[in-house]
DNA sequence: CATGCTATGGACCGTTCGGTCCAGAGGTGC
DNA sequence: GCACCTCTGGACCGAACGGTCCATAGCATG
């Protein structure tokens, strides 16, 4: 384990080595995005990123219930990473959604629908005995959904209008990735584009 | 594959025993809608069901994936049989949606979202290892949609049009149960129907 | 009554689960 | 050198998992 490389690219504001924390956060955020959190079990995690069981309660004294929230706020970070990118270089709501329904097709589509983007997989499991996974995925729900009512608001629409359509984009993106999978089919995922369009268009007369 | 002939064996075609089979399809479609597959425990339907083992495995020989199947199949009758009831009434597509998605709301309101209808919760759920539950699932959404699609286009939509309102009905409520659930609100789910019913209206000449 | 079949009641099984514990490697400061 | 700390490695644990097995209860038949 090459010790040299620092990465300074996530947060956590301590001394933070790169190594195994980083791996075992890849390997769960991979495998929970794949199987759901109840379907993964902690040896698929080590075996995945290699690692023995000792590190894993060592940097996540949590167990799986924190892994499995980290992994989820990671998610929700390059989600709304992408949407922030796309914002500042001045996409429309519903292009940036769009964009995103494409991003999730093409990569559902390479791996034969065997793994689905964003968290609804996980988001459905998440009950009370998995206190921090369950607020991870509100949270990572309601930042998306924060963030997206905020471009919308910003190209012209009405507050609520802007609020409803934010909702709206989160919950089809979500819906269409289960259906995709399911179906084996991205076509839901491409059907999404127009219809936030739609939805967005200034008001008929 | 394609057709997935799940045996729904609608209601009790032989001697009707209201016993020991149908109790353990009510409590596993009830659990299994309240915390996904993975979650529940055989333990835990035999429990709630007061059924020993040696029944739940003459029952369903397939264990607790055949079990998961065709409680799949029961809640998807279930929508079904609302949908071709309304459908018979002469209810609007868009009015359809909305009722179901009003009844949606009311049940997760009134157990405090600690349970929610339709499948999404066991969709994401169903893998390899569980072929019979994910051919129940498939089979659902295909139903579902179908029989949307019918309603849809008899009321006047182009087929293109009718097939694409279905998918975003079945998409949409999938969503806004998910999103509804984890932000312990019903509000995703009560604006759908204003939503379908756009969609669905009359193209402006 | 004898037979045969379905359904029931649990004891029991091997596996896998998430989690604990501790010995020690490797680095850093005194 | 020594003490001290973080991090690794993996043996180990009790509990829970899904599933098998069989003795037998109930109830139709001959």
């Amino acid at each position: 384990m090459g010790g040299a490389a620092i990465e300074t690219s996530t947060e956590t504001p301590e001394i933070s080595p790169p190594s195994t924390r980083t791996r075992l956060l890849g390997a769960a955020k991979d495998l929970f995005q794949s199987s759901g959190f109840h379907a993964v079990g902690v040896a698929d995690i080590l075996a995945a990123a290699a690692a023995p069981k000792g590190s894993l309660y060592h940097h996540f004294p949590g167990g799986k219930d924190e892994l499995g929230a980290v992994a989820v706020g990671r998610i929700a970070a390059d989600v709304t990473g992408f949407i922030e990118a796309r914002a500042a270089a001045g996409a429309k709501g519903a292009v940036i959604v769009g964009q995103l329904a494409e991003m999730c097709a093409r990569r559902m589509e390479n791996v034969d629908f065997r793994w689905s983007p964003l968290i609804a997989a996980v988001a459905s499991q998440a009950g009370a005995d998995t206190p921090r996974l369950a607020a991870a995925v509100v949270a990572a729900y309601a930042g998306w959904q924060a963030q997206l009512e905020k471009v919308f608001a910003g190209e012209g629409l009405a507050g609520a209008k802007a609020s409803g359509a934010a909702q709206l984009s989160v919950l089809a993106l979500e819906g269409a990735v289960i259906l995709a999978r399911v179906q084996r089919n991205a076509a839901p995922l491409r059907s999404l584009a127009p219809l936030i369009a739609g939805f967005t268009a200034p008001e008929r007369p």
